[in-house]
RNA sequence: GGGUGCGUAGCUCAGCUUGGAUUAGAGCACUAGCCUUCUAAGCUAGGGGUCGAGGGUUCAAAUCCCUUCGCGCCCGCCA
């Protein structure tokens, strides 16, 4: 029983107007449950809003739900019938459980979302893990609007940098040390190789013969991909992230002389400089084709893209990429447009900002090192053991901390915008933290666990009783703008808050040995599911006790 | 130079899509209260802001438009 959604439809008819998106809840309850500005309709009737709310108050005709409406200056303050409600939405969340807040909107409708996708030459640095925790809360929000949803890990395992790493191991390699940790040994190749330029032209020649399919190159290129991959999966196994395939720019190899062929026809491709591009006017020059032949990740973006439409038939696709590639998508999603896919219209670019470090300085540079992401979870893990001594909170719940505290610290921000990496705030049991949240959860669990659901009479209701209510009543909403605006953040907020409004309740009221006792403690269970249904969104798993 | 994003309290951020009910909000830090009482990892109260600057549109601007300053990112053979 969505709230907003049901006044809207009554307003409909007084209206003439959907006014889902216009509907708000005061900041001061006293003024209303939920009220209608009625600015909107002033240029239409040509009335002043304050004349349109007089009028409407007298013509609507409100539903039991509602107790009253009142008109004040240009607003209709709508008041809800509380008990009603209270019990309504209760009994809801009951029935429903791990779906509540849910909706259908994209039912048999498919959304691609890509994110993660590490480059295995490189590294698996902690720039990934904002495209990995964003990306995921995105695909579980869709998933929850009633999406059907693919997960793909789109790794960089094809490109120059490869050539580098074969030719640098070739020199340098160690199997000794490719076996214990091949992400990182494999990174200070890389790093090896681009510090001295007297390697680039046996490089190139490296990703020449592996592109034109050399045994030997191809199966050390095997080798090196799957020992990477075992590795990231292990860290996404902390992290609870899961995904429905792994792909990666080397499957497309063999579509890449299509995509050429078919620029070709369409007149698209042009020489320039010994290369060959797509011109794009404002957008720049798409590069598809190096001077030497070889190809270029735009290139194997193309034929991905185009093979994945063919493939989901998607109604949207979402790239969870750094920013910094913002030029890139917007080159390829015209490119697409020229070939003729109208379906490009359904792409879009989610765009993250940077981790910045304490200093607000960039981390991926800081003491010139990469920072590896699995470092940064052992590392975690381990100071919020640390922190939880003394705190008579078992083990099994510091792992849960630790990964609040990373998820929540990150998907808090703006998805868009650069977010300050500080892993002692984020682990802070206090303020907007993972650990706050899990906190309110165990708590509320210690008042209700050794009861069950009771019948109830209508009670009075206290006003911190009452605005937990309505906050949990806000939930689908939440749910579905979030997923409206691509942007997690806004579950993180919700959450907050929610937790916010539980324990301002839980310090006005008491509940075992109440008078309201059986009415509170269906109260508190169901907090209990909308705050765990709106964490998992997120990829945050609750914890009963700490 | 061109493109693009950001600038809100000492610090970290929300609000900007869709201007109004936000007399500009949180958290951290700071000050003062509240634990024999469902986990004080919390709650309550307080100090702290010319929303980078200037102009414009509007009955109304943190929010829209223009100019300007500062910073980040991108701009052909990396991804």
């Amino acid at each position: 029983m969505d709230i907003k959604l049901m006044l809207s439809k009554i307003l409909k008819k007084t209206t003439g107007e959907d006014v889902s998106n216009i509907l708000e809840i005061p900041a001061d309850p006293s003024r209303g449950d939920i009220s209608l500005p009625c600015f909107f309709l002033s240029k239409k009737l040509k009335k002043s809003p304050v004349d349109i709310a007089s009028e409407f108050v007298e013509k609507i005709k409100l539903p039991a739900m509602f107790s009253k409406v009142e008109n004040e200056g240009p607003y209709l303050n709508f008041f809800l019938n509380k008990n009603l409600y209270s019990n309504k939405l209760i009994e809801e969340i009951f029935s429903l459980k791990g779906e509540y807040g849910g909706n259908s909107i994209g039912k048999s409708k498919n959304v691609v979302v890509e994110y993660s996708s590490p480059n295995i030459a490189k590294s698996f640095g902690i720039g990934h893990l904002r495209s990995t925790l964003v990306g995921n809360a995105i695909a579980n929000i869709h998933k929850f609007n009633g999406y059907n949803v693919i997960r793909i890990n789109y790794l960089g395992d094809w490109g120059t940098p490869f050539g580098k790493i074969l030719f640098g191991y070739e020199k340098f390699g160690s199997k000794k040390s490719l076996k214990e940790d091949p992400v990182k040994h494999l990174f200070d190749l890389y790093v090896k190789m681009n510090k001295n330029e007297d390697y680039d032209e046996e490089s190139k020649e490296y990703f020449k013969r592996l592109e034109s399919g050399d045994k030997s190159l191809v199966k050390q290129w095997k080798l090196f991909r799957e020992l990477s991959i075992k590795e990231f999966k292990e860290i996404y196994s902390l992290l609870g992230v899961k995904f429905d395939v792994y792909s990666g720019e080397a499957e497309y190899n063999s579509k890449l002389g299509g995509v050429i062929k078919e620029l070709t026809k369409k007149k698209l491709l042009v020489e320039d400089d010994g290369a060959n591009v797509v011109k794009l006017g404002d957008l720049g020059v798409a590069l598809i084709q190096k001077s030497d032949g070889s190809s270029l990740y735009m290139t194997r973006d193309i034929a991905t893209a185009i093979d994945r439409y063919k493939k989901y038939k998607f109604d949207k696709m979402i790239y969870e990429v750094g920013s910094e590639q913002k030029l890139h998508f917007r080159q390829l999603f015209e490119v697409l447009n020229l070939m003729g896919n109208k379906w490009s219209k359904d792409c879009v670019h989610i765009a993250h900002g940077m981790y910045l470090d304490e200093d607000g300085k960039k981390f991926s540079t800081r003491k010139g090192k990469t920072v590896f992401m699995k470092d940064v979870l052992n590392e975690t893990v381990k100071l919020a053991e640390k922190s939880i001594k003394g705190r008579n909170v078992s083990k099994n719940a510091a792992m849960e901390i630790a990964k609040a505290a990373i998820i929540y610290g990150d998907l808090k921000n703006h998805p868009g915008r650069d977010a300050i990496f500080n892993i002692d705030k984020f682990l802070e049991f206090s303020g907007d933290t993972g650990p706050y949240l899990l906190y309110t959860y165990a708590r509320a669990n210690s008042i209700v666990s050794d009861f069950k659901v009771r019948k109830f009479s209508d009670v009075v209701l206290e006003e911190n009783e009452f605005k937990l209510i309505k906050m949990m009543g806000e939930f689908p909403s939440i749910v579905k703008n979030s997923m409206e605006n691509i942007n997690p953040s806004v579950v993180s907020h919700y959450s907050y808050e929610l937790c916010q409004s539980f324990n301002e309740f839980y310090h006005s009221c008491k509940v075992v040995g109440s008078p309201s006792e059986a009415f509170r403690i269906n109260l508190v269970k169901s907090f209990m599911i909308v705050l765990e249904n709106s964490l998992s969104l997120l990829g945050i798993n609750v914890v009963k006790r700490m």
